[in-house]
DNA sequence: TGTACATCAGTGAACGCGCGTTCACTGATGTAC
DNA sequence: TGTACATCAGTGAACGCGCGTTCACTGATGTAC
């Protein structure tokens, strides 16, 4: 997207890609809007035509994140299926993919709590993510005779903690820095053993 | 500690504890010496009298954070021996403990990857906490048969992940905002499920 | 016990800066005739 | 095909603000005599 004089072109999707940019190394709070602004070769003034101001350029990746994020797990899912656990475990590929693929989005829908909060719409968008999650678990739980089976919510809620902390603590510039495993083969290993753990693996021999 | 006329009497102290209710609600990105100052009661100069300055003080409060948190891990870690899983136990309930109390420590630790690298010091003490927590996961793979022992410093990555995303994730306000379990019940029965996939507890009936 | 003095923790004014946001404007674009 | 004009995307100057940091200072404290 050359600028070609006066008119941008497509100044919104170059902002917010600017945006997305930022986020990522700076984070969501130290993200400014001139700074955006600047990476798209524009004036600060000029967001205006296109966003609210700077709350509404992270919202909107934020919300893009969403959308971008639930279509890939549900991809994801559909693909895997009919076999519950595969189709479980593409979900889980897909989040680490998603995290790895889209950092900014992945920032600006995890940790910028204020931002996102109080946004009827966001929340809506971010529930459906969430709803896919669930399904799969869901389906997976469903393996199980009822007597051993774990509530669903607590199983998407344990494979995503899981998958959130490896993202943030290995797979990016973090404290504990790169980590001695590459971040996909420890949620590989670590939701495999969680699965076994279920009854849903064999033992190992 | 009351604010006894001109001297403030322990105002290296109070500012640190300004600091991390701030970084509590603000991220560590958003905190500001100015408001640490004044919620201290005192001039944005004064924080120089004990600060190199803004990051100084952020760092101060990490560097707090990770002996804080060495010292809780090990001490729960050595109360829970001689038994090996006790011991990993404690040492898990003792990492979300640390998470729910130190709130501001725990951002400033792990949510400050900007101004906690590149500080020797810091990074010396960062390696204590994750040491305790390596030593109880190889007390753990100890009993194991050798040939289904998995390496230690993955089982410590695996559960390091699900307890920062636990905390992360439900523990605090963000997107997920109160999940459908206490983090303490979501957190153990996460790490008991996954010790079980390690065949080091028992399956479920 | 009382006075002189050195120390140094905190003041307050000032700085330069970048921020988010506003406003009247300008000039490129596309449409109507 | 060519001209007049409405539209509206982006400009640039301005604003008020809070920031981090500096500096010469002041006044409370504690010590020496």
């Amino acid at each position: 997207m050359p600028k070609q004089g006066y008119h941008h072109g497509n100044l919104r999707a170059a902002l917010i890609e600017a945006a997305l940019r930022l986020i990522v190394d700076q984070g969501p709070r130290g993200f400014s809007l001139s700074d955006a602004a600047r990476a798209a070769g524009v004036t600060p003034a000029a967001v205006y035509r296109h966003f609210a101001g700077r709350d509404d350029l992270i919202r909107e990746c934020a919300r893009q994140g969403y959308a971008i994020f639930a279509e890939a797990i549900e991809a994801a899912y559909d693909q895997g299926r009919p076999g519950a656990l595969r189709a479980f475990e593409a979900t889980g590929r897909a989040y680490l993919d998603f995290a790895r693929s889209h950092p900014g989005h992945y920032v600006a829908m995890f940790e910028s709590a204020v931002a996102v909060n109080n946004d009827p719409d966001l929340a809506q968008v971010a529930a459906r993510s969430r709803a896919v999650m669930e399904t799969a678990a869901a389906a997976l739980a469903r393996q199980l005779p009822a007597a051993r089976r774990p509530p669903v919510a607590m199983v998407a809620a344990h494979v995503w903690a899981m998958s959130h902390g490896v993202v943030e603590l290995f797979a990016r510039g973090a404290p504990g820095s790169r980590g001695p495993y590459p971040p996909e083969d420890l949620l590989e290993s670590g939701i495999g053993i969680y699965l076994r753990g279920l009854g849903l693996l064999p033992p190992e021999d």
